[in-house]
DNA sequence: GTCTAATGAGTTGTAATTAC
DNA sequence: GTAATTACAACTCATTAGAC
């Protein structure tokens, strides 16, 4: 085993998980595991907005990466009430502000929380399903996605996304595509993420996204 | 590995078709920085009717080229649901709008679901090529979109328990962050240091994790 | 007419908020 | 800190409409 060390902090249980990547088991409630596929990078636009946004706006979800995922969960099962200095640590590690990190075991335990309560109770997990719950059997048949996404990409390592620029350009410019910010700005902000990593990757100089107000 | 340097997120299957169909050299990068020339000589008269489109008005249907289809559809076979990088990697090969990309995704899927459940699934349908698995370890279930007009997924068995998820793959560089890093940077220096190779078996790069608020 | 890109309504999981 | 809630982001599915 190459990685043999583990950190100080985190419990060697985790990297052990971690490293192998033994059934984590990511996706408490089952209904849709697909959903978090796309584990996004970073390129957080939200930078800005979770600063400031106070007022008016939320910040942006942020899109755990895989690995980030599988990390955090490894620790959780391992130390679901992690210390400050294991925040610390999973932050540096994973690259996120320490509050992430802190609102994600938050809501890990909440969800452990739920799925438990519901496997007395025998009801489904959805979390918003208090009051008018019930219609589960109504809408049978919900799509099913995928299990597992997964990418091919994979190791071809040497890549050039080299950091750096990563911008603090910040929100969630609804600007898209540098070839042509096509139409309407009907809620897609993800082409702004994808932009700035496509930048990064080609590095294309070319326009810088401008945040629309 | 020749290819894999181009285009890191891609798959290689498209690497292939794309190759044939045209060399495409977009050398990303570490050696031609800055030029995204590509060899994409016209870019669609779609955009400016995209452009226009948006008071009202639909935006008008774009019209790949042989050359897109074929590598979208390339792709496809390989992951039908891509990840965040992989569309921007498509849109900046096909030269394409990040969003005309997911959108065909979807209606590809939408298709693919369509053929299968008016025949059975082991119908030809023309694409349904799937054989891919070249990634890593992870385990034996690879997509499992349904089959069946049924899904066990409401079942009652599915409960929290449960699906690995998983493994994976190797994401270029996170690079990220700057986020708002409340707390003292003092620990996390430290912490840094000590989680030194385990950041390098996960492939984080160490962001540096700047600005508290 | 056909084919299919684009749209929109509806679903889901969950990060972020708020309340306690 | 928990518990409940909200808002988003990614999806499906059904439909509409644009180009042939």
């Amino acid at each position: 085993i190459p990685f043999s060390m583990d950190l100080p902090l985190l419990p060697s249980v985790v990297m052990q998980s971690v490293a192998q990547n033994q059934s984590l088991s990511l996706s408490p409630c089952p209904l849709s595991p697909g959903l978090l596929a796309h584990t996004f990078p970073q390129t957080q636009t939200t930078d800005l907005l979770r600063g400031e946004t106070h007022r008016g706006r939320r910040s942006s979800r942020t899109r755990f990466t895989e690995r980030q995922l599988e990390t955090l969960q490894g620790v959780f099962e391992a130390t679901p009430y992690p210390r400050e200095e294991e925040y610390d640590s999973l932050s540096a590690l994973l690259s996120l502000p320490n509050r992430i990190i802190v609102v994600w075991f938050q809501n890990a335990r909440q969800r452990k929380n739920g799925c438990s309560k519901i496997d007395d109770v025998d009801n489904s997990c959805g979390d918003e399903a208090q009051g008018e719950s019930q219609n589960e059997n109504s809408m049978d048949l919900t799509y099913e996605y995928y299990t597992n996404p997964d990418s091919p990409v994979l190791d071809s390592s040497s890549h050039c996304i080299e950091s750096e620029h990563l911008t603090d350009n910040g929100e969630p410019t609804p600007v898209m595509s540098k070839q042509e910010n096509t139409q309407e700005d009907t809620t897609y902000s993800q082409a702004n993420k994808s932009l700035a990593h496509v930048q990064i990757k080609n590095e294309i100089s070319d326009a810088e996204i401008q945040r629309k107000e």
